[in-house]
DNA sequence: AATTTGCCCAACCGCAGACTC
DNA sequence: GGAGTCTGCGGTTGGGCAAAT
């Protein structure tokens, strides 16, 4: 019985793979540079690669790209992810957009290697601290007080729609092409409460 | 010196939405 | 409008390398 097509059927299943020679880079880079990085598929054929159309693009967005900044990823940068990725999740492309030079899949590998594992470490932490105060009698008469402060305030629903209101320009000016990282950071430094 | 372990990162895969005819 | 195709995205895999044993 044939089984059913899948999109899968696009992709060049015989194709190279692999890791990319200097001699395919260049070839690749020769065709974009007259027809665009776009038609990939069109794109593949035309650099005589034995490449998926899908390969080339990856390989073109990742590496070859003009102004790609490779390793090193600063304590700036580094913060800035942890802040668009509480706001924003996994997604990647957004949050790559917002860093000039840095591509999703490396900010994604960053994320899996190192800054997924400082957060664990640092809810660990912070689990254990407050663990240990919460069997203090004094502090939970002080977070009895602070539940009962906020209660004549703002309702947890208006909070919710400010927040929300807020969150939803920011996503709006995602929109508009890339925004300068120091501008950025003070931006997302205003209200620490948003996260 | 040889082997194992863990980490990093490039590349692949499948899916969903956009586009084209 | 619908089928076929392309593009972009996020998740996952696997190879290379260095550190540990």
């Amino acid at each position: 019985m044939p089984t059913a097509p899948t999109r899968s059927r696009y992709l060049k299943r015989d194709a190279n793979r692999g890791a990319w020679t200097s001699e395919e880079d260049q070839k690749l880079a020769q065709v974009i540079e007259t027809h665009g990085p776009r038609r990939w598929k069109l794109v593949a054929a035309k650099a005589g690669l034995d490449r998926c159309g899908k390969s080339c693009r990856l390989r073109w967005l990742n590496y070859l790209r003009p102004n790609i900044k490779r390793g090193n990823i600063s304590d700036q940068e580094e913060d800035l992810i942890l802040r668009l990725h509480k706001l924003l999740g996994n997604r990647w492309s957004l949050i790559a957009g917002r860093l000039p030079g840095r591509t999703d899949n490396e900010i994604k590998n960053y994320w899996n290697s190192r800054l997924s594992k400082k957060i664990k470490q640092k809810e660990n932490q912070s689990k254990f601290l407050e663990l240990h105060q919460s069997q203090d009698p004094r502090n939970n008469a002080a977070a009895a007080h602070s539940v009962a402060g906020n209660e004549g305030g703002t309702s947890k629903r208006e909070e919710e729609m400010k927040t929300d209101f807020s969150r939803d320009e920011f996503l709006d000016s995602f929109n508009e092409g890339p925004l300068n990282l120091e501008w950025m950071s003070r931006f997302l430094e205003m209200d620490e409460t948003w996260f």
